[in-house]
RNA sequence: UGCCCGAUGGUGUAAUUGGCAACACGUCUGAUUCUGGAUCAGAAGAGUCCAGGUUCGAACCCUGGUCGGGCAACCA
């Protein structure tokens, strides 16, 4: 890209940042950071914040830190912080050795807010949660000064070191910041900053009972590790004051992180929350947070996703402050156009159909050549073996074809991918009048390659030979919900738009043998179909592949349109 | 009846910061094709939420509305 067309395609963020560069701001470094809260697993949405956040620092020179935000000891868990980091180096950034938790930081956080009391910016307040939220006013009305609020600094500070040293139960007593009650912002009424929370924490263990809120660690963790630009969505907007405040009582030089929101990522067709996620996990929806429905990261990769269509992607949602719904749409696309680069053709059979070449030699097994990926040469080339007896899907042939069904029919010829022109001569059913298979005739002079291949018919169909065919389950996924936005009824569940259909399991699907040898997280366009990729439990003797996408398909919608 | 954001084709994002509304996805044509894929060529689709104002000129600035979102966890 050249200078000229970043200028013209580039966000509000990064226009913020290029200006913060060109005035010298914070030395003009940039140094941004990716907060997880160690309470579920990441989803594209997080995905769009980590390739802005790292893509910022990639296209100015900075660094972006890995930041746990792990506050609250009751929520958060180990196996979360393991799936992050893997989600996170999975796309391709490198947090060095800058791997750092809000927890590290309790300790400076405990003195600043001991700081605080001492200048008479914070005291503790020992009425109850309710009480706490009844005087806390409304929107539109101003919240009541507590009974607590002018005690004494000598008394303030004995307490909130009673309180860290454990002499008072859970909820018990608060330390809040004395702002005003009175504010029009209610992030600014006297907000908490601890809590006593007598609870076992992953990585200070029992060192701590209290524990500091969000609005507090946040901020002050940025300013610790020298953060610029602090990225998060939208809904912090208004904690931005606050941010701002706790910054401004204990920055000693120029230096001030920035905080910037922009919107959050919604895809249609699916939930976007972590609470939500969980919820299809546990209720068993889904088979876990990996399931290749599920819009996690690590249900992408199962899907066959690569980390390059979601970068990809994530650049081409864009960013900005308004409220979005990105059509899934572009998500395939992101994989396809990747995909299509990559992915080696290979010949699968979903829902077989036996054909017999009558006129084709008994016990002859020739080996074709066909090309792993006309998209590149490079990729080279692949033998397939061709029989009497093949696979062709069942939907790829029809009795009573109309007019612009480019298939196999009776009587009518087609090419098979690689191999010959067959002709459909005739129709073997059952007694319930199912076809049970074709007795077809090819023409010889009519292998791929040879001089008078040349002739030419309407349809190609992907086969495999059926002696040689390796067994495999096929997973066919479609979207989670029926509704384009699930989770935007007040009056229903999202879980009520569940689609029933996401999950088809195929069972007697025909592979051409190459594929035998394939590992998790391979991934092949099987042709004409779409793009699979073998399932991270897949084995050798039970091979399962995953559909990550379906190919762009005109004929299903000439026949939609009936 | 408070405060803070936002509003540009179906969807998302731009518009050299006041100068002919562009790009991508999607849709539709056609060409091509041993994948009804890919590729190539082309088309339709918004006059920028509304009403005023400033200006030679407004998507952009001002005023007033309308609509949408966020904020009243000892969550983040």
């Amino acid at each position: 890209m050249s200078e000229e067309e970043h200028k013209k395609g580039r966000n509000f963020i990064e226009a913020i940042v290029e200006k913060d560069i060109s005035e010298n701001n914070n030395d003009g470094r940039v140094h941004t950071r990716f907060p997880p809260e160690p309470n579920g697993y990441l989803h594209i949405g997080h995905a769009k914040s980590i390739c802005l956040n790292f893509g910022l620092t990639e296209k100015y020179g900075g660094k972006t830190n890995l930041r746990f935000d792990d506050t609250n000891p009751t929520k958060e868990e180990m196996e979360y912080i393991e799936s992050i980091k893997e989600d996170v180096s999975w796309l391709g950034f490198d947090w060095e050795d800058r791997e750092y938790y809000a927890s590290d930081y309790f300790e400076q956080l405990y003195q600043w807010a001991e700081l605080l009391i001492k200048e008479g910016k914070a005291y503790v307040d020992d009425q109850s949660v309710e009480e706490i939220a009844a005087t806390r006013g409304t929107p539109t009305r101003p919240g009541k000064i507590s009974p607590y609020r002018e005690r004494s600094i000598e008394e303030n500070l004995d307490l909130f070191r009673r309180m860290k040293a454990g002499e008072f139960e859970n909820g018990a007593r608060v330390l809040r910041a004395k702002i005003d009650m009175a504010s029009p912002n209610m992030h600014l009424r006297d907000p908490i900053m601890y809590r006593i929370l007598h609870a076992y924490h992953q990585r200070t263990k029992n060192e701590w009972c209290i524990y500091p809120m969000y609005d507090y660690a946040h901020g002050q963790s940025d300013y610790i590790e020298t953060i610029t630009h602090s990225i998060c969505t939208l809904e912090f907007e208004v904690h931005r004051p606050l941010y701002d405040w706790f910054l401004d009582q204990i920055a000693t030089g120029d230096y001030r992180p920035k905080q910037i929101e922009f919107a959050r990522l919604n895809l249609s067709y699916t939930v976007m929350s972590k609470r939500r996620l969980m919820e299809l996990v546990k209720e068993g929806y889904v088979d876990g947070w990996d399931d290749p429905r599920m819009p996690t990261i690590s249900g992408l990769r199962r899907r066959g996703f690569t980390p390059e269509s979601i970068r990809n992607f994530s650049e081409k949602v864009g960013v900005a402050k308004r409220d979005n719904v990105i059509d899934v749409a572009l998500l395939e696309h992101s994989v396809r156009e990747d995909l299509n680069k990559k992915a080696q053709r290979v010949m699968g059979v979903l829902d077989p159909l036996k054909i017999v070449i009558e006129n084709y030699p008994h016990d002859v097994t020739e080996e074709l050549e066909t090309i792993n990926n006309p998209e590149d040469e490079s990729m080279g080339y692949r033998k397939i073996p061709f029989s009497r007896e093949i696979y062709i899907d069942r939907n790829d042939f029809m009795e009573d074809p109309p007019r612009k069904f480019f298939r196999l029919s009776p009587g009518k010829e087609v090419r098979l991918k690689s191999a010959y022109i067959i002709k459909c001569e005739d129709i073997v059913k059952d007694h319930q009048g199912n076809i049970t298979e074709l007795k077809c005739s090819y023409d010889p002079e009519t292998k791929s390659g040879a001089s008078q291949s040349n002739r030419k018919v309407k349809g190609t169909l992907h086969w495999v030979s059926a002696p040689h065919a390796i067994n495999a389950e096929v997973r066919l996924y479609d979207r989670l919900f029926n509704d384009e936005d699930p989770a935007g009824y007040k009056d229903h569940d999202f879980k009520e738009f569940f689609n029933e259909k996401s999950l088809n399991i195929l069972k007697e699907c025909k592979l051409e043998p190459s594929l035998k040898d394939a590992i998790p997280e391979d991934r092949f366009q099987f042709q004409r179909i779409g793009y699979f990729c073998v399932d991270r439990y897949s084995t050798s003797e039970k091979l399962i592949f995953n559909r990550t996408v379906t190919l762009r398909d005109t004929w299903a919608k000439i026949s939609q349109k009936k």
